[in-house]
DNA sequence: AATGCGGGGAC
DNA sequence: GTCCCAGCATT
């Protein structure tokens, strides 16, 4: 029974509730302002949809603010260091985001003459942009009439429709409903349904009684909107373990280096570690000096648990080929991911 | 269709 | 502690 012979999301309904109730967001052009003519930049609106991947709007503002202000267009960042885009990335993660980002720059400046293309088909061409990506960036710049179907969406539409298996299994019915939902303000209508999912049907809160979208919310109307989206069984997180060795010389800097290229952290700047296995393991100095422990750390990634032993000692600066020494007053401007900036905390550095 | 890939805000 | 967030690339 295809979702898409279901009815469809009341949009009038939905972009009345938006002219009224939007967020103000810095990449943001409001409902007035739109209705007036004004038309948001490709550049920003591109910058935040890729910055709000997996990530929420309030970790994304100051990057975003950091972002534009250092390069206000395109061919600011297409002409920037690789390294210097990592280096202001450092602390969102999903690092793969800032390297494709470099690269989509690079990409509209070289093969685009700096003007991202108009459709959801050219955008998601390029690095970075996936279905939903290039599909929120053509409806908000040029209110293309196409579904934009994030996770917001999804569960807003999971309780419009009272999904009652994992959403992955129904997407394309979902999309299919969307996309006979979608009016003429195209661009407004998405915002519109992502701010209706952050604000009015939130993951743990349904305030159905003030939302637009009531009188045709199966969910609502059975009054279980918390049942959906049902979620699918999630597997055990497994812990790793190992050592993280900080490394300063007779000056106090401390020792760096540049992970691998591909894999977690990559291209991200780290300091030296033993393997992370899962049962525990005896440290694996990299230099015989008289090493000391610290303390440990914990640090959860989307698959696994990560719990390091935090070694210090004072070395000889030799023997050492790939890194650098760094002033610990510097540390704020490395590549430095989350995990490693706990590390050098637990070492009492920055 | 599954998996790898970060970090933090909100509860 | 848990949940999940304006997902994408790869296999």
């Amino acid at each position: 029974m295809p979702l898409s012979h279901h009815h469809p999301v009341d949009s009038s309904a939905v972009l009345d509730w938006y002219d009224l109730h939007a967020r103000d967001l810095p990449w943001r052009v409001s409902p007035g302002d739109r209705r007036a003519g004004i038309s948001p930049d490709p550049y920003r609106v591109w910058l935040s949809e890729v910055m709000l991947q997996q990530t929420t709007v309030a970790a994304v503002k100051a990057y975003f603010l950091r972002f534009t202000g250092l390069w206000p267009t395109v061919f600011d960042l297409a002409a920037a260091p690789l390294d210097a885009v990592l280096r202001e990335w450092a602390g969102l993660g999903y690092y793969a985001r800032a390297r494709n980002l470099h690269a989509c720059a690079q990409a509209v400046v070289k093969e685009h003459g700096g003007v991202f293309p108009q459709s959801s088909a050219g955008l998601q061409a390029l690095p970075g942009i996936g279905a939903y990506t290039s599909a929120a960036i053509a409806a908000i710049c040029f209110d293309e009439p196409i579904a934009v179907l994030d996770g917001n969406l999804d569960r807003v539409l999971a309780r419009f429709y009272a999904v009652p298996v994992p959403v992955r299994e129904v997407k394309d019915d979902l999309r299919a409903a969307l996309q006979a939902s979608v009016p003429k303000r195209a661009g407004d209508f998405a915002q519109a349904m992502m701010d209706l999912g952050a604000t009015i049907c939130a993951p743990r809160n349904a305030s159905c009684l003030i939302c637009p979208l009531q009188p045709g919310c199966i969910a609502a109307r059975e009054g279980t909107p918390l049942l959906y989206p049902v979620k699918p069984a999630k597997a055990e997180k497994p812990v790793r373990r190992g050592h993280a060795y900080v490394m300063r010389d007779a000056a106090g800097d401390v020792y760096l280096q540049t992970r691998p290229a591909k894999g977690l952290l990559a291209s991200m700047t780290e300091v030296p570690t033993s393997p992370w296995v899962a049962e525990p393991a005896e440290p694996d100095f990299p230099l015989t000096a008289e090493w000391r422990r610290c303390g440990s750390i914990v640090h959860v990634f989307t698959h696994f648990r990560l719990e390091l032993d935090v070694w210090s000692a004072v070395v000889a600066p030799e023997g050492l080929e790939h890194g650098w020494w760094a002033e610990p007053a510097t540390l704020g401007r490395e590549a430095l991911p989350t995990l490693f900036r706990k590390v050098l905390a637990e070492a009492g550095l920055s």
